[in-house]
DNA sequence: CGCAATATGTGAAATCCTTCACGAGTGAGC
DNA sequence: GCTCACTCGTGAAGGATTTCACATATTGCG
């Protein structure tokens, strides 16, 4: 059944969300609960739910083991998800060593720039020349990579990245990269968000119409 | 005309798109333009549009000086949007130097952390004692913050925040903390995007559906 | 100057997503 | 062990958003 982006980014949301619940000591749980930590109806929890045959019991909830179980196998991310870091600057470096990957079962293999002040492949986390990607990629079969290179360089390392066999991008550079023929990508700009932010908030003091006048 | 969010979204998008086009001598533009660039179909260009009565001529598509002024009178960001970072860490500090902010009119004000080693007031962009946020934000008449502090603190600083008068937060915290009561929150949550990006992937490749067999 | 090509603007249709509402089990309490 | 309040599962209804399709206007060109 056409599981859409936001049905999978929901799932990923309620699964983040039971093991912070499990690992709090909850054994059973609601579709109100769930409901109200992700910020979505109940209704929702357990239509997204049913799409995937996850059930519960009529008066007892769901068990939060069991689901937890459910979701990993149907999100597929049983083992640890390896990923490399392209561009070693600010953004880049603070990628490299962010804690909340840990948590999430990620592990950044490598960093990858052009510099060569910045290479250091003796690391914790190795930071390689840009050349050596390819062949690092193919021989840690890497699918997934953190784009975070400037923007006058970042649509031509993008596409570096997908003949070296890269199957997903999170973008952090200020272009909007399209995901096209199986290669998965996901922008993030942050001064896009933070311009939308303004916007809203603008928009939320001063009523939604700002049309013709 | 109940603006939601996606619409405000794509706005803001359509307005880059334009500055780019602008800045390599673009004069006129035609939804088709628009669209592929963002990403969305032409008829939708239109219809955002013309819920702002932003118009343009049958065959001469739309000017793009023209465009950009209306949107930004639309968007309300005509002067420079003024920003704090609270916390810096690794993900504070590479924000507080993000060259993507100056293109898009955002400047970084102040930084604030609980660290007395972090603190320096007379820096480019001065770092201070979170302490010091309340009065700093009061004495600037700063509406927005960018929250990048660790989970364990995350909900206590953004009640702080809220409390000192801040009313838009950008939150980097894995934490999905909620919009409420006029205050707009984005979350930018990099380890699920990174799940979601796996598991996107995997979809990609073994079919959408995997409920019961 | 008139025509044909082309892009806009918009009501109507279609699609997609969410909520509603209610039947049906089920566990807890007495 | 019986009852009853409570929660799930789900078809149908409802909304919201996007696309369609075409009338309409404009411009470039012969």
């Amino acid at each position: 059944m056409s599981a859409t982006k936001e049905v999978v980014v929901r799932l990923t949301k309620y699964k983040n969300v039971l093991e912070k619940l499990r690992s709090l000591g909850f054994v059973k749980v609601f579709s109100d609960n769930l409901a109200d930590a992700v910020g979505v109806s109940p209704a929702l929890v357990r239509k997204d739910f049913s799409v995937f045959g996850l059930t519960g019991k009529k008066r007892a909830g769901y068990q939060v083991d069991d689901l937890i179980a459910q979701l990993n196998r149907i999100l597929g991310v049983d083992e640890v998800q390896r990923v490399i870091v392209v561009g070693c600057g600010k953004i880049g470096t603070a990628l490299m060593r962010y804690r909340g990957f840990a948590r999430e079962r990620i592990r950044v293999v490598a960093g990858f720039d052009v510099d060569p002040s910045k290479i250091d492949p003796n690391a914790p986390i190795p930071i390689r020349d840009i050349n050596e990607m390819p062949y690092i990629v193919k021989s840690e079969k890497i699918q997934v990579a953190i784009l975070a290179v400037p923007e006058t360089v970042a649509a031509q390392v993008a596409e570096a990245l997908i003949a070296a066999g890269i199957r997903g991008i999170l973008n952090f550079a200020p272009i909007l990269l399209k995901s096209q023929n199986n290669v998965v990508v996901q922008n993030i700009n942050i001064a896009l968000e933070l311009e939308n932010l303004f916007c809203l908030l603008r928009f939320a003091e001063q009523g939604l119409d700002r049309g013709r006048p």
